[in-house]
RNA sequence: CGGGGUGUAGCGCAGUUGGCAGCGCACCGCGUUUGGGACGCGGGGGUCGGCGGUUCAAGUCCGCCCACCCCGACCA
């Protein structure tokens, strides 16, 4: 490819709206253009990577047995319907109604249709297990796109589905991804963590999500560095020291005038947050499955803890959760700022483990200006669900061994779900076993974010000067600087070396700009191809091409019969993981 | 959805009291230059986000709307 042909423009300011190194860079480097919020075009340089990374994961997916297939972006709503998810899913589904008035739905992702293509296909324990894949547009209306491509609403993804018999072939496709995407994310040259998570809207039992780390990540993860404990935030335990064990002591009314809050409370009492009880108001709201209302929730946990809220809506089986308003807590008998589950009837109390294992606390009066000292689970008050709804926090005990543990942010750019038997269920994609039993199909469904990834490679591998791509996936292997001579044509070595490799299978991009040295040298440390090659009247006097990596600063001159041995060598060596 | 910010040429920005819409980069032509973002001369490019209002006159003042960015809520 010449550089003056290339479908692209590199800039010299970055756009201003540009806040993360990966989305300054890939802008200004001419991959990628923005068309909306969360909307992206790949140019020739950014797809040439997507086809590249593309590549890796069919290989890898190819490798588990996996088939490629390709479904529908644009669905009808009746499936959705059918696993309730088109009334689960809010304004984040793209929904929208055909000629005829029928409901459709922009793919979001594809249980739906591959738990369809199941019950149409699937028949017999003999045609099990089974892997299916594919690498397809998603469309998801996140309520707030940012950070270039790591948080957009189109993208690409590729997605993979496993469909077994029994749950033991279950762990062994789930086990067989957990590495493989291990495998996708080194040879793409980034470093990743599996963390437990959170099933959310997916369902199903068990996932990991792949997380690189880096502090522009939205997502909190904790991990223990003493015996290797790691978990999203929002799924992560920890251990709850014991408190001191005392004698029950009467309860009693204490005015505590304008402490509304533990820290206010804890002052003026001056008791330890620890011996505090703090009450959280939800409303949370229950799909049609679960009776399609609106209720509150009270959550109360040790006043020096905060509330997990994946964990009570995981629990209490909510699609959704939000604050509750003053009102809706007047509503339930609670006073906002002296609430407590004494004496309050009719509402959904769920309490953290913790709290009746700790004696004599002080809580709200559920009368303004005042709080109970001595409060007792059990002999003054009891919780409909008692559990773990903690968050954790940095420096926490590890629920394993105890040590403490260490948050970090990260990037989600892959997770894997053991779905289990939700989609077949609800689709009844049943087979016969050997026995002649209808069984339903054992699901798992894994995926990986294909510009986030691509995004995340640039966010990792960058310096000063532009991008530096591994040499995997970086969208040529050589960028060779064409500089004219005055008492040469380098234009015809340069013609000569381009031919030798693109027929060894190493298509340059050559720059054969009529622009400055500088333009030309500036550009390619921007762009951040692994190798350049310099053809130039110096480098030809002093035996041949110069040769340097993007990633050094070293270089030296290749004599031009030895080229196309020299630069396949390193190319080789640098694309090894 | 709440809070904040920004919309003027492809990119970065200026535009005074309301009075001819500009600068740098990029782009086109000619010439000089040629190993780290060169220089001279000459050019092309605008629904000043949109609609409405005030005014002799609106990029500028007023109202409504839209888009994009950031923070929060939310989210795989």
């Amino acid at each position: 490819m010449h550089f003056s042909r290339l479908f692209s423009q590199t800039l010299r300011e970055t756009p201003s709206e540009a806040e993360v190194v990966s989305h300054q860079l890939l802008v200004r480097a001419g991959f990628i253009r923005q068309l909306g919020a969360g909307i992206f075009s790949y140019l020739p340089l950014a797809y040439r990577v997507i086809n590249k990374i593309m590549t890796i994961m069919r290989e890898e997916m190819n490798a588990l047995d996996g088939q490629e297939i390709l479904m529908p972006v644009v669905q009808p709503a009746d499936i959705w319907k059918e696993t309730g998810r088109f009334y689960q899913i809010g304004s984040e589904m793209g929904r929208f109604t055909d000629k005829n008035g029928h409901d459709m739905v922009l793919a979001m992702t594809h249980e739906e249709v591959v738990a369809d293509l199941v019950r149409g296909t699937i028949r017999s324990y003999r045609q099990l297990p089974a892997l299916i894949y594919h690498l397809q547009t998603k469309w998801r209306d996140d309520p707030r796109p940012r950070a270039g491509l790591i948080r957009v609403r189109e993208f690409i993804m590729l997605d993979s589905y496993s469909l077994d018999a029994d749950w033991a072939g279950l762990d062994r496709q789930y086990s067989a991804h957990y590495e493989a995407y291990f495998r996708i994310f080194k040879r793409c040259g980034l470093s990743t963590v599996a963390v437990r998570s959170d099933t959310g809207m997916m369902g199903g039992k068990e996932a990991h999500e792949y997380m690189y780390l880096t502090p522009i990540g939205e997502d909190s993860l904790l991990f223990c560095d003493a015996c290797g404990y790691s978990a999203n935030r929002q799924v992560a335990s920890m251990h709850k020291p014991l408190p001191e064990q005392e004698d029950s002591l009467p309860l009693e009314m204490v005015a505590t005038p304008g402490a509304s809050s533990i820290e206010e409370l804890a002052a003026f009492l001056d008791v330890p947050a620890a011996k505090t009880a703090k009450a959280v108001f939800f409303m949370g709201h229950f799909s049609a499955e679960n009776g399609g209302h609106e209720a509150l929730i009270f959550a109360v946990v040790r006043g020096d803890m905060e509330v997990n809220e994946t964990k009570v809506a995981n629990l209490m089986k909510a699609g959704d959760l939000r604050p509750a308003t003053d009102e809706e807590i007047r509503a339930s008998g609670a006073v906002p700022g002296y609430a407590s589950p004494v004496g309050l009837k009719g509402v959904k109390v769920v309490v953290d483990d913790l709290v009746p294992r700790s004696p004599n606390m002080v809580a709200g009066a559920n009368l303004a200006g005042y709080h109970l000292r001595n409060v007792n689970y059990g002999r003054d008050f009891s919780a409909d669900l008692v559990a773990d709804i903690s968050a954790v926090r940095d420096g926490d005990g590890c629920p394993q061994c105890g040590a403490p543990l260490r948050l970090a942010r990260g990037v989600e750019v892959g997770n894997i779900f053991k779905l289990g038997t939700r989609y077949s269920d609800a689709l009844h994609c049943n087979f016969l076993d050997e026995n002649g039993n209808n069984q339903p199909v054992i699901m798992g469904s894994y995926g990986i974010g294909v510009g986030r990834l691509l995004a995340c490679v640039a966010e990792e591998h960058n310096d000063d000067r532009g991008l530096v791509w591994p040499a995997a996936i970086a969208p040529y292997p050589v960028h060779m600087v064409v500089l004219p001579g005055r008492e040469m044509d380098t234009g015809v070595i340069a013609a000569s070396v381009e031919a030798a490799l693109t027929a060894a299978g190493l298509e340059p991009l050559v720059d054969d700009r009529e622009e400055s040295a500088g333009v030309k040298f500036n550009d390619a440390d921007l762009i951040g191809l692994p190798m350049r090659l310099t053809i130039s009247e110096r480098a030809f006097k002093q035996g041949g091409v110069e040769m340097k990596l993007r990633a050094s600063a070293e270089s030296h001159v290749i004599p031009l019969d030895q080229v196309v041995t020299a630069v396949r060598s390193t190319i080789d060596l640098l694309s090894q993981v």
